[in-house]
RNA sequence: GCCGGUGUGGCGGAAUGGUAGACGCAGGGGAUUCAAAAUCCCCCGAUGGUGACAUCGUGCCGGUUCGAGUCCGGCCACCGGUACCA
């Protein structure tokens, strides 16, 4: 008997799939065509152990659909673009571009050895000119169809090093290099007017059948379609242009409960207000401090500064509202003003605390309830609520139905207009950064901002920049950026700014249909391969790169570069959970951590040790971080036990939604079975022994094992499906059977492990003497008169509590197993003579009788 | 802050409203061996009991139901996102 040797055999079948064109995808109408896609990753320079999760389970996919006859692309690229190729040049002085493409050969040399089934040949980066190019040609057809805009953005400045930071370099409100506290600052930048779509992204969802309902409800939620009220509060004295302030409000209904009205500090009106007020003047500057994240604003301490201004009531012209300038009204969502009902707002609630405004009451929890409020009363707008002070409806009514009403008596009474709006901003795509896709337009002296001529894409990012100083090496780069007008033909500036990287990544699958193609896409191949059939990726990417790929699509469904079929790119969307790994601690005499390596602690005794007996702490499940050193290294696993060990082990302990503690144990213990299926086949190879009645149970189990897996596979419960490969291996190893029935068994054992471990699933399938490639082999099918059994035991409950069971005939009707079941010992004990309550039977499943 | 998710033995987890803990890890016992490795077999939620068994037990509090890990209401903790991290 062979032992078994992953290192030899993985690499033997590896070529031999290469060899025989195994997994290279192309256009046939023979078979349909099933397109499966993990989310592609950043080229850091080492694969991770939550890729090998990632792509194992989209290779599973991939692999059994070609067992189960479609015709499969299953394609692998690189998001090569981004800030950490710009900070490796900062620290070690070496050029984005060759750092990032160093880092792609290293990844896909270890990739390579996991055994995916990817078509090689389709792979590409973001970074090649040949796809930036496609994509700068992809920009100017959405100029053109007017999905494009130039507007103000607000970024985070860095005063001392005079540079935008990306939210990620703000920690703290201070900038990471510099330390100086942020400001926000307003730019001109490009935008993709995805708002114009925010109606139609939002009803879509509907037909999204096959994503998770968390995803659709967190897009629905971000979309955030509200109707409301905009008017016009009229000042009691204008001011320069202003005679009024025009605000948004959701809650209409509220408006006898209005105490004050809040404008954004960079309203117009506080922008006029503070040109000759000084201390309004600091104020907006002192809001304007800090980051541009939602979260840093919201937490923001709540600051109001009383302008002196006041504002006439609608319903009311004697009853005077003051103008609070505020810092949590955001002058990017509705109009920049709101009227504050501190009533049924915590949030204008503490405001109303803290400057001393009347908190009025519209409506109380019932007829009896205190009017005296001691924080916000805001109940979902479903409840029904007792109004105390209504203006269209009758006391008793719940939100939605006063909104409306409130809706139509303002518009009835010439108070404002009905309106919906969306939560969704346009998409500002400018980065002042480098290492990005360089936006295709020129700056022209007589003509303008300029898109540049097809022909000259792609413009390709120069190569001999430097980082030694803060910015965008593009602006001060000394000729890249001279150029001639498209228009006019004379002199003119090229843009600087690049796109963001969501951009690259919001249309790379539909280039995979086509990946070397002169044009974005090909439309037969666009047309053959879209859509992606099952699409894998972190939760992490569930609202901003789905939404915006979502929007792509469309666009380009618009520019004529996708089917109308493909503006839904995603079929079916899984989000697969991450892999962990404990930390172990242990701190300096001066309380700092220390983190060591798994490989340096001894875990025994339920703890874990270094060599000199230090006891460490053990932090279960973290995220896997350099800086902690639970790192686990795929190479080093697959040196060590092999791909398929590695491939088995990150799908079997936990559903693939949830995270995966990765631990060496469990890794020795995957190896350790796969060596014993590796064993059991040996010795069933060389088994001669005639059929016999064990032939059947096995052959029962065989059956509802194909069942049981391929249910796993076809439904993402890929550890149910080892659940049952190492129940069906036990009872093979068990059995008694004959040598037919148990090659048979060993067999399908082989096919059912094949997508999940499919070098010892070709070995074990080439053992039996079969002369084809397993992966090319038809999947095996269940047959459901082969899995019956003919008893059935049934638990018997007293009183909801299992207190006995009974094995009956399958078949045995309700009525008799109520009889049987009352002869039961524990049942007639419990009785004491007289007669149940109740007895239910649920047919296959449980009995109850109710005492 | 806001939006979404998760919470079950020593650990990862299983369970169409129907026997809580499948399967795996760790641990304990045994077989084999001169011994070890490897392999094979058995036990393994807590408490009480020699035992059959009894009571408790799915983050916390309450509810619906013959029956709740699962459904509903209210909390707590952790994780993801929060528009310039990818």
């Amino acid at each position: 008997m062979t032992p078994y040797a992953p290192s030899e055999i993985e690499a033997k079948w590896q070529a031999a799939w290469d060899k025989a064109e195994t997994f290279k995808a192309t256009r046939s109408d023979d078979k349909p065509k099933y397109y499966v896609l993990e989310m592609f990753p950043y080229p850091s320079g080492r694969i991770h152990i939550g890729h090998v999760r990632n792509y194992t389970m989209g290779d599973v996919i991939a692999r059994y659909k070609l067992a189960t006859g479609h015709n499969v692309l299953h394609p692998m690229g690189f998001d090569a673009f981004g800030m950490p190729a710009e900070n490796a040049a900062m620290q070690t002085g070496i050029h984005p571009k060759d750092y990032t493409y160093q880092n792609i050969d290293d990844m896909v040399a270890q990739m390579k050895p996991l055994g995916l089934g990817i078509d090689w040949s389709r792979m590409f980066a973001t970074c090649d000119p040949e796809y930036y190019g496609q994509q700068q040609s992809l920009f100017i057809d959405m100029l053109d169809a007017g999905m494009i805009d130039r507007k103000n953005a607000t970024v985070n400045w860095d005063p001392v090093d005079m540079t935008v930071l990306a939210n990620e370099q703000v920690i703290d409100g201070k900038g990471w290099r510099s330390g100086a506290e942020v400001e926000r600052k307003d730019l001109t930048q490009w935008f993709f007017k995805i708002s114009d779509y925010a109606d139609e992204l939002l009803e879509a969802l509907d037909s999204l059948d096959n994503w998770p309902a968390k995803v659709k409800l967190m897009q629905a939620n971000w979309i955030g379609k509200s109707r409301g009220l905009q008017f016009a509060f009229s000042l009691v004295k204008g001011i320069g242009a202003h005679n009024s302030v025009e605000v948004y409000t959701t809650r209409p209904d509220t408006l006898m409960g209005a105490s004050f009205v809040g404008i954004s500090p960079d309203h117009p009106l506080a922008k006029e207000l503070e040109q000759n007020n000084a201390d309004l003047a600091a104020f907006n500057a002192k809001c304007r401090k800090g980051g541009t994240t939602a979260e840093a604003l919201e937490k923001a301490e709540k600051m109001g500064f009383d302008t002196g201004l006041c504002v006439h009531h609608p319903f009311d012209t004697l009853w005077e509202l003051p103008i609070y300038v505020a810092n949590f009204v955001m002058m990017d969502y509705g109009t920049g003003a709101i009227f504050g009902c501190p009533a049924h707002d915590q949030r204008d609630f503490d405001f109303a605390k803290k400057y001393g405004l009347p908190i009025i009451p519209t409506f109380l929890p019932s007829e009896d309830s205190e009017a005296e409020l001691t924080e916000a009363f805001v109940p979902t707008k479903t409840d029904m609520v007792h109004w105390v002070a209504p203006f269209a409806w009758s006391p008793n009514t719940n939100g939605t139905d006063a909104i409306n009403k409130a809706i139509d008596f303002c518009e009835a009474n010439g108070v404002g207009m009905g309106v919906t709006k969306f939560r969704l901003r346009d998409w500002g795509l400018s980065r002042q950064r480098y290492w990005g896709a360089p936006i295709p337009v020129v700056h022209c002296n007589s003509c303008g901002v300029v898109p540049e001529k097809k022909e000259n894409l792609p413009i390709e990012l120069p190569y001999d920049v430097s980082f030694e100083i803060p910015g965008n090496p593009l602006d001060r780069h000394p000729t890249w950026r001279n150029t001639l007008c498209p228009a006019c033909g004379k002199a003119a500036l090229r843009e600087t700014d690049t796109m963001d990287t969501f951009v690259d990544s919001s249309w790379y699958f539909a280039r995979f249909t086509a990946p070397h193609t002169k044009t974005p896409t090909e439309a037969a191949d666009a047309a053959y391969w879209m859509n992606v059939d099952q699409y894998i990726g972190g939760v992490e990417h569930a609202i901003l790169h789905l939404l915006y790929s979502r929007f792509f699509a469309r666009a380009m469904h618009k520019t004529s570069h996708l089917p109308e079929s493909a503006i839904e790119p995603f079929n079916a969307l899984f989000t697969q959970g991450m892999v962990t790994h404990a930390i172990f601690k242990t701190e300096t005499t001066d309380g700092r951590p220390i983190y060591h390596y798994p490989e340096e602690v001894d875990l025994r005794d339920g703890g874990g040790f270094l060599k000199d007996g230090t006891q460490v702490a053990i932090i279960p499940s973290a995220k896997m971080s350099k800086s902690k050193n639970n790192v686990v290294d795929p190479v080093a696993i697959i040196n060590q036990y092999g791909a398929d060990t590695a491939r088995w082990f990150v799908l079997s302990d936990s559903p693939p939604e949830r995270d995966v503690e990765w631990t060496a144990s469990g890794a020795e213990a995957t190896f350790k079975h796969l060596s014993r299926v590796h064993r059991i086949a040996c010795d069933i190879v060389e088994n001669t022994d005639a059929a016999n009645q064990q032939d059947e149970p096995l052959l029962r189990d065989m059956h509802k094992a194909i069942f049981e897996v391929t249910q796993g596979v076809e439904s993402f419960g890929f550890n149910a499906s080892i659940a049952k490969l190492y129940g069906f291996t036990n009872t093979i190893a068990k059995s008694k059977a004959g040598g037919d029935a148990k090659r048979i068994a060993i067999k399908i054992l082989a096919q059912l492990m094949s997508p999940i471990t499919p070098h010892l699933a070709e070995d074990i399938w080439n053992m039996l003497g079969e002369k084809k490639l397993i992966a090319n082999a038809p999947w095996p099918i269940a047959i459901e008169t082969m899995m019956i059994e003919d008893t059935i035991t049934l638990p018997i409950q007293i009183n909801g509590k299992r207190r006995s069971e009974i094995t009956v005939p399958k078949e045995m009707s309700k009525e008799d197993v109520e009889k049987v079941a009352l002869t039961d010992e524990a049942v007639i004990k419990a009785l004491e003579g007289g007669q149940p309550k109740k007895l239910i039977v649920v047919p296959g499943r449980i009995i109850n009788v109710v005492i």
